[in-house]
DNA sequence: CTCGGGATGCGT
DNA sequence: CGCATCCCGAGG
C-alpha cells in the first residue's frame, strides 16, 4: 500500500477542538511505515474542562497542551502505557484531542482499541512527545472518501471531573470493530 | 523528601 | 474487583 500523503496542514488542527476531534475520524496516523485509521477520539477542550490535564495549570507534564496546535503531546499513564493527543486550536488555548482506538492499516502488530494499545502498536512513546505532527515520520492524513455516522457518548475515566464528565465529547465511527470497550 | 492517584488493560 | 508499574504534582 503506498502511504497516505495528503497530510494535514497546521490550519487543521488550529479550529474548535470538539470540530477537529470529529474531523479527525477516518483520518490516517502514520508513524514510519505504520499506518492506523484513527476511529475513536476524545476532546479536552480547555483548562474549563476539568477532565484536562490542563485544568490544574500548566506544568512541566502537560505543557505540550499549551504550546501550538498540531504538535504531539504523549504521556505515561499507570506506570506502563502511553497515551497520544493532537494538540488543537491558537497557542495557550490549552486543549486537545485523546486519540482512543485505530483501525489498522499497515504495519501493525498488536491490538489497537484503546488508547495504550494503540501507541503500543504503533510504537509511539513519550519520545515522540511535542513532535510536529507536519514531520516526515509522524503525521496524520486525509482518509478514504466514504460516509459514516459520529457517535457521541461520555468520555472514558473520567468521572472524577462532575458536570465534565457527562458532557458527550468522546466520538467515535459508528459500528467499527475497533473501537474500545469499556 | 514522601505520598496518593492516574484520559489503562488484563485476568479473575 | 485487583493489580502491574512509575511518573507526576502537591505538600512538608
Amino acid at each position: 500500500m503506498n502511504l497516505p500523503v495528503r497530510k494535514l496542514t497546521r490550519s487543521f488542527y488550529d479550529h474548535d477542538t470538539v470540530t477537529v476531534a470529529r474531523d479527525l475520524l477516518g483520518k490516517y496516523l502514520v508513524h514510519g511505515a505504520r499506518v492506523g485509521r484513527i476511529v475513536e477520539v476524545e476532546a479536552y477542550v480547555g483548562p474549563h474542562d476539568r477532565a484536562s490535564h490542563s485544568s490544574r495549570g500548566r506544568t512541566a507534564r502537560n505543557a505540550p497542551m499549551f504550546g501550538p496546535p498540531g504538535v504531539a503531546y504523549v504521556y505515561l499513564i499507570y506506570g506502563m502505557y502511553c497515551c497520544m493527543n493532537v494538540v488543537t486550536e491558537g497557542e495557550g488555548h490549552a486543549a486537545a484531542v485523546l486519540l482512543r482506538a485505530v483501525e489498522p492499516v499497515a504495519g501493525i502488530s498488536g491490538k489497537t482499541n484503546g488508547p495504550g494499545l494503540l501507541c503500543r502498536a504503533m510504537d509511539i512513546d513519550r519520545r515522540l512527545n511535542m513532535h510536529d505532527l507536519l514531520s516526515d515520520d509522524f503525521y496524520i492524513a486525509e482518509g478514504e472518501a466514504g460516509e459514516f455516522r459520529i457517535v457521541k457518548r461520555p468520555r472514558i475515566g473520567v468521572d472524577y471531573a462532575g458536570v465534565w464528565a457527562r458532557r458527550h465529547l468522546r466520538f467515535y465511527i459508528a459500528g467499527n470493530p475497533f473501537i474500545s470497550r469499556r
